[in-house]
This record gives structure tokens, sequence and C-alpha cells, in this order.
DNA sequence: GTCTATACACCGATAGAC
DNA sequence: GTCTATCGGTGTATAGAC
């Protein structure tokens, strides 16, 4: 609380002013990242049909996790730094999130674009997959992000079978 | 230390008969787990050709995850809890064991018999996947290991092209 | 609204008795 | 080799002045 203080140019009192408590203060963190996740994707260009919606998928998964690495970081590390009801309302975003992809392979599946043994599995393995960007992807290195895009694309169409 | 104390049956202070710091005995479980873990890989079966090998590799890593997940997990969380030159020397095995799949996808990749845009990529790519298992894996759920095993060698063939 | 001062608990680590 | 007692530091949170 003293160094979250001191960024913001106060003393570890005032915070209190705010917030109630630093585990508040860290859910509210870690909902407002959520929302802003699924309303982001809410808002993404889709395209029609299971393979043009797999796509815009990969690619907002990896834009919006690198623009945030920050706030991803944090809503893994500190998750179980969160009493039982409020770690339930974060995991229940997620899981409402991997539910998004869910229904985009359980379509491709049910019209054959995709070949999946396990949708559910499928749709862990692809989140993991993105996700894992974040661990080792810097600004500057050997690939720009539209290439990272690019390069998953391709593995998460063969993934699925495409 | 008190509770890692009370859990061995003795004081806090008892532990400093064998460890010298609490940072010290952090970096040995790790150092452990990761000299384990490259040990392991290296006397497991792994059949002949890339694709065996891979399967291997898979195999493998879902499998020893599975079966000690308290140091995958520890080992990943308390990471950073680790000073610079601990912090490197544990990174450094877990770059040793990255590339041995990576070994394996580069000789399939020469060999024609893997399809990879970049064969870095996909090896962090299918880690991520395969160490994602740990995150949802409870026993007696839906899928057995063996079945988990399955579904996802099928998803990491269809990920490096065969 | 913010600061200073502080209460109270906990943590890692050490000293010294046994 | 282990325990009890304790030191110095740090953490969250609150009280009260301004």
């Amino acid at each position: 609380m003293r160094q979250i203080a001191s960024a913001v140019g106060l003393q570890a009192g005032a915070l209190y002013l705010y917030t109630p408590d630093k585990e508040t203060l860290l859910f509210d963190l870690m909902k407002t990242h959520m929302d802003d996740l699924i309303a982001a994707w809410q808002r993404a260009p889709k395209g029609q049909g299971p393979l043009a919606q797999l796509e815009a998928f990969v690619r907002f998964h990896i834009a919006f996790n690198l623009e945030r690495a920050d706030a991803v970081f944090l809503s893994y590390m500190e998750l179980r730094n969160l009493g039982p009801e409020n770690f339930a309302a974060i995991e229940a975003l997620r899981k409402h999130y991997e539910t998004e992809l869910e229904a985009i392979l359980k379509a491709g599946a049910a019209q054959a674009v995709f070949k999946l043994p396990d949708t559910k599995l499928a749709t862990l393995a692809i989140i993991a997959m993105l996700t894992g960007v974040n661990t080792w992807y810097r600004e500057g290195g050997r690939l720009s992000r539209e290439r990272v895009e690019v390069v998953y694309l391709e593995m998460v169409r063969n993934t699925v079978g495409v």
C-alpha cells in the first residue's frame, strides 16, 4: 500500500479514502480488467463463419493481452490472494470469456469445418497457447506483433484441423 | 518459515540448521525440481524419428507435470521472488528443457515431417499448451490422464501439421 | 482530502539455554 | 539438534490534526 500510495503521490493512509481495504482494491483492478476484456471482445469485428471468428479471436486475444500485459500478469499472479467469494467472481468472468471461444469451436465442429477430439480441451489448449505469448514477447524483439499474430493464426488453424 | 517448520514438526529457528536463509531453501526446491524434470526426460523412452519423439515429449510433459503439480506451481509462482542470479540459474534450466522440444521440432521441420511457420514459437506454444493442463486437471474428473494425453497428442500433431 | 503518527500483527533471522 | 525468546523491519489499517 505504501508503494501504491507513493506511485500516485499520496501517503498510505490516504488510499483508504478510495478503497475500504487492500483486497478490495486488488479485486477492483482484476474485475475491471476482466470486464474490459469481455466488453472489448464483444465490440471486436468477427466476420462470418467459425473460421473467420476463430481468426478474429486469436488476433484479439494476443493483441489485447499484449496491450495490457501488467493487468494480465496481476490477474494471474494475485488470483490466489483473493478471498473465496472474490476469487469465484473473477473465475466466473474468466469462464465466461472461455465460453466465447468454446462456442466458436463448437459451431465449427458441428459444421465439420473443424476437426477436434474434444471441444472443451481445445478451448483450454488454445487459450493457454495464446496467453503464453505474454511470457516471452518483448517489444523490439525478433518478431513484430503482427507477425506473431500471423504465426499463431497458422498454428491454431492447424490445431483445429483446418 | 514458521508454517514450513510446523509442517515438518520443528520450530522456525531449527530450519536454519538446514538452510542459510529462506531464498536458498526456495531456490533448492526449484533447482531440484528442474534437475528432476531434465533427468526424467533424458531417461524417458523416445522412439525413433521426430513424430515418435514429439509424441514421447507430449506424454512425458503432461504426466510429469501432473505428477508433481505442487512443484510446478511453486516453480512458476515464486520465480520472481528469487534474486537475479538464482532467477537466472532456474531460467537457464527451463531454457535447456525447452531446447529439447525445439530440437525435435527442428529435426521434423528439416525432414519435412512437420510443417511449421516458426520453430521457436511452436516450441513455446506447445509447452504453454501442455503446461496449461495443470491449471484445470483434477483427479476423478471427466477425463483420465491417459485420455488427456491422447487428446493433446492429437492436437499437437495437428499443430505441427501432421 | 491529506498528512503524521501510530497501533498491532507478522515475518525472517539470531542468540543462548539445554 | 532443537527450543524459547527476541530483535529489527515491514505490512495493513486507523486516529486525529489540519
